[in-house]
DNA sequence: CCAGACGTTGTT
DNA sequence: GTCTGG
DNA sequence: CCAGACGTTGTT
DNA sequence: GTCTGG
């Protein structure tokens, strides 16, 4: 699956991989970015292909709580575009999110092992994922997940594809996000149909990291930096 | 008809 | 909002 | 995803 | 066990 990733990247760097057509926004940079936490996200706009902050956890706009956040953060690709949860999204509302790498962990017994996971052939990827809004109902108790937003705003939300493991990432875990190459960055945002399968085994790098990443309130370059081969 | 779910992962 | 189960 | 809380009363 | 916060 999908339950953590980095972005440290700089707008330079995404902007010319991604093709952006908006001006610079204030990137942080974030090596251990969790769910409920807010993102950056490419979209296609009226004016050109953006990098929005959206909050990870998708909330279906028929949602009267935002609990459903919690077990939203991945989408099975094989059948996002049918579930009650994603299927708008599906067809209108899709989105990419860049990433320097993800996190997998393998749980050998009780122990959580961490693995970053990054492409071989170049410094970024993009994650394959749908968005959404929802209007914060009159009555909804403010919750730090809510961000001091009040009922009435508008709350934007996203989703990380899912599909089964390739060969390389079988051995750590048995389902992994769906990466898009860039040639299908454009067909995906508008809204076609592109394969969302397992990427090509060569096409990853799988590093052992320190448990310092399992929490997340550790967000600092000792989370992505490599151990000594372990796997 | 109304009520209640709507999701993923992993583990048992 | 829309579907399924009762 | 993982880590950590999970409760009440009263007082500051 | 389950939910919330990070």
């Amino acid at each position: 699956m999908c339950g953590r990733f980095t972005q440290y990247f700089s707008w330079q760097d995404v902007h010319a991989y991604a093709s952006l057509s908006s001006t610079p926004v204030d990137l942080s940079p974030r090596y251990n970015l969790a769910p409920g936490q807010q993102a950056a996200v490419i979209r296609d706009a009226v004016d050109g292909r953006r990098l929005s902050m959206l909050r990870w956890g998708l909330i279906p706009f028929w949602a009267k709580s935002p609990d459903i956040g919690y077990r939203t953060i991945n989408a099975r690709a094989e059948t996002a575009r049918s579930k009650p949860a994603f299927r708008a999204a599906y067809r209108a509302r899709r989105c990419a999110v860049p990433a320097d790498g993800f996190y997998e962990w393998a749980r050998i017994g009780s122990r959580k092992q961490p693995y970053l996971v990054v492409r071989g052939d170049a410094p970024l990827m993009l994650l394959a994922g749908l968005w959404e809004q929802w209007r914060i109902p009159d009555g909804q108790t403010p919750t730090k997940a809510l961000g001091g937003r009040q009922a009435g705003d508008v709350l934007e939300t996203f989703t990380i594809l899912t599909t089964e493991a390739n060969e390389a990432m079988a051995p750590v875990h048995h389902r992994m996000p769906v990466l898009l190459d860039t040639e299908l960055l454009t067909p995906w945002l508008a809204g076609e149909d592109v394969p969302l399968e397992p990427c090509r085994n060569e096409l990853l790098t799988i590093l052992p990291v320190s448990t310092h990443v399992n929490n997340a309130r550790n967000d600092d370059p000792d989370c992505v930096r490599p151990l000594a081969a372990l796997i």
